[in-house]
RNA sequence: GUGGCUGUAGCUCAGUUGGUUAGAGCGCCGCACUGUGACUGCGGAGGCCGUGGGUUCAAAUCCCAUCAGCCACCCCA
């Protein structure tokens, strides 16, 4: 090696692809264990895909998702060379469960009722609330040809009850149903229905003045028709009174009654949930265009400008570009990175100590290795986290030490034949005789 | 992808109308204390001022380009 100094990288974080320390990462995983539990608890189970998929089986799904999808390629990839096998990161994790129940169908059992909780990618800017690598957590259930509307029902309750146990505020549950608006806009006469929920669905970022104004400019809509539009998205009650709320509005469609029925049984079905939580709201139409029914979204009620946090809803067929058959599902996703950053931005996340362990043995000059090594490893016998302070350097530094990673115990071993093992106490300072057959942290 | 703002120590930021060896707080390392942390005191390390070019006797400071970050739009978890 030269004298010359080695070239130095600055590291420097990539933007959108957050990485957390480790008393970050701790909350984190508590936060994935609390929502695996809780999906299992309604009978899903979990499955896993791989990070990429053929392009074509991404691209399939249509809408403009493409535009934000990462292919993978290596650096020095011969041009010519064959290279059908073209693979991308998946940008959500619907796309690889449609495929992967084409794939697998005879080997499923139906109502088949799977979780995932992984990363997906997308090519967007990264700000406040979106990143381009992001951990989602996807609950769905696919069926034979019918789904029964219970599932539908019981979505919500799943998110509220995770909601609650990560501890995250008050959350709000704003529900739809593409059928009421299907069959709404159908029945004033509308053609392109996708179009005007696009412009609907801005209703609470640019309020009924924006949202009118888009709709007589862009799409030409007539007054009459605008005013409708907007009586329908203002529509926002706690429990089934929106059907009439709808019903006064005269438009007469089968798909609307379809809508209404179902939503009013989805309403009825979570009436065990706490007022002020879910919400028929009749503005909301989130996620991708394949949703044909049901249709949740989920924000922070602390802060409702923040994007939703969880989204899902029912699509009618979710496998037809893979296989002729008939398979409705509904699920939804938790926005498990946006939920975090968020909170961890706000100084609202419970971070605790910067390691996972409870116990620390110290080594003083005259103590004995192999009993310190006797002693943590009967503590772990018992279950708890024990890690040794490996140098028998000065107590003070091995006192500070655990005090920064915020372990709670540190261990004293006899040094001597008569001695009597000692456990000190951090946060008091008290340090006590202890039993390694029954002491417990 | 389109537009706006911002780049000085690990972090948060000072840095006078361009003027010598670029500063603070926090954090980090060491000592005071070789069987007890948090407090205190003292000392230390750490910066080609994002990168490249230009103007000037002189550039962290002015100009251009570029890269990166943040925000808005788009889209969405």
């Amino acid at each position: 090696m030269s004298e010359e100094k080695q070239k130095i990288f600055k590291p420097r974080p990539v933007s959108g692809y957050p990485e957390w320390l480790p008393e970050e990462r701790l909350v984190e995983l508590r936060w994935i264990d609390e929502i695996r539990s809780v999906f299992e608890s309604y009978g899903f189970c979990s499955i896993e895909t791989p990070s990429v998929e053929e392009v074509d089986v991404l691209v399939a799904k249509g809408g403009d998702a493409d535009k934000e999808i990462y292919a993978l390629k290596r650096l020095h990839e011969d041009p010519d060379a064959r290279s059908d096998a073209r693979v991308a990161l998946h940008y959500d994790l619907t796309v690889p469960l449609a495929r992967y129940v084409a794939q697998h169908y005879g080997d499923l059992v139906f109502p088949f009722k799977r979780y995932q909780i992984q990363k997906a990618w997308r090519g967007e800017r990264p700000q406040e609330g979106r990143f381009r690598e992001f951990l989602q957590c996807d609950i769905d259930v696919i069926d034979n040809d019918n789904l029964s509307i219970e599932f539908d029902a019981e979505m919500p309750a799943i998110a509220y009850e995770i909601f609650q146990r990560l501890n995250v505020g008050n959350v709000t549950i704003n529900i739809n149903n593409r059928k009421i608006l299907q069959g709404f806009y159908s029945g004033l006469g509308l053609s392109n229905v996708i179009e005007v929920i696009r412009i609907v669905d801005k209703m609470d970022k640019i309020g009924p003045d924006g949202v009118g104004k888009l709709l007589l400019d862009e799409l030409r809509l007539d007054g009459e028709m605008v005013a409708k539009c907007l009586s329908l998205a203002k529509i926002r009650t706690n429990d089934s009174s929106f059907v009439s709320a709808v019903r006064a509005l005269g438009i007469e469609n089968e798909t609307l009654d379809e809508g209404l029925t179902e939503l009013e049984f989805v309403m009825n079905a979570l009436s065990h949930i706490p007022p002020g939580v879910v919400f028929a709201d009749l503005s909301i139409a989130r996620g991708f265009d394949y949703y044909t029914g049901t249709v949740y979204e989920t924000k922070l009620a602390d802060y409702p400008d923040f994007p939703s946090i969880c989204s899902g809803g029912r699509y009618d067929n979710l496998v037809s570009s893979y296989m002729n058959k008939r398979l409705p599902g509904v699920g939804f996703s938790i926005g498990l990175t946006r939920i975090f950053v968020k909170l961890l931005k706000e100084g609202k996340l419970d971070i605790g100590a910067k390691s996972p362990t409870a116990v620390m043995v110290a080594q003083l000059p005259e103590s004995d290795r192999a009993l310190a090594a006797t002693t943590a490893q009967q503590l772990r016998a018992r279950g708890i986290n024990v890690e040794m302070y490996h140098e028998q350097g000065k107590l003070k530094n091995q006192l500070r030490y655990a005090e920064r990673k915020g372990i709670a115990f540190v261990w004293f071993p006899p040094v001597d034949d008569n001695g009597m093992h000692e456990v000190k106490n951090m946060a008091t300072g008290e340090q006590v005789t202890a039993d390694i057959a029954t002491w417990r942290p």
